[in-house]
DNA sequence: AGCACATCACTACAATTGTAGTTGCCAACT
DNA sequence: AGTTGGCAACTACAATTGTAGTGATGTGCT
């Protein structure tokens, strides 16, 4: 089963429900609301559409209220979208990626330490 | 003017239009056939929205025939598309983004080095 | 002159996305 | 018992996207 493709929209839901699950739908509201400020209908149809597509799965809390929960990795979801926008943007291939990112960000001498190591591990591996 | 939003298949138009252009519509057709197959008439559609999306603009060639050209810079598009792609994955901080991409993508001791000296260069900047 | 072909402009149409509104049901409060 | 409020199910509806088809027009070839 490939992974569910996740609109945009949609993807504030999954973050919301990766960061804390299970929520109802009016919890994932009121988690989303300073974000976005949807209407309650309006998150319940994207939890459903997420239901349908796979990418969450339900239960119910001791209320008997349904709750919402991942039903993939965030890890898998940005790797496959990262594939994804890598393969329209530089034609599949990491290092011009990599470079266009490295040259068009703002990063401190930490960051850029830290990212020579991954880089070197990366090697090693 | 904020960059034209480009889609999926947009850009496989976009594409060979910033490989090579101008270029008339059955041109584009020809280049891409290979890669996408898509009819004629599918080719001319795109090549429409992108011209009124004011990705494109339109020129003539001796035999009078209408050709496309780019309207906007590919550079100034991947950035933009680099931007929010950024931000729905990685809360807009280029860091763990690339931290992602160096570690989920194999490559050759020679691409970390100039990785590497492409991160010392965006600090002296 | 008539036909074949390329070009163009329009139209088509289902799926997906963003953003809700409407209706029905059930349980708790007054 | 009637009303209010939350929850769920279903419906709505325009914009965008993917993927063409149809009809009109011009232009050269036979």
């Amino acid at each position: 089963m490939p992974l569910p493709d996740i609109a945009e929209s949609e993807w504030s839901i999954m973050e919301a429900l990766w960061e804390s699950s299970p929520q109802t739908a009016s919890e994932v509201t009121k988690t989303l609301r300073p974000t976005t400020n949807w209407a309650e209908n309006t998150v319940r149809t994207l939890l459903t559409r997420l239901v349908e597509k796979g990418a969450l799965k339900t239960g119910e809390n001791a209320s008997g209220t349904r709750t919402y929960l991942p039903a993939v990795k965030r890890e898998a979801c940005v790797r496959a979208e990262g594939e994804s926008f890598m393969q329209r943007m530089f034609g599949g291939a990491a290092k011009p990626l990599l470079v266009h990112f490295a040259q068009n960000s703002k990063l401190t001498a930490e960051e850029v330490k830290e990212l020579k190591k991954i880089l070197d591990q990366n090697l090693n591996s």
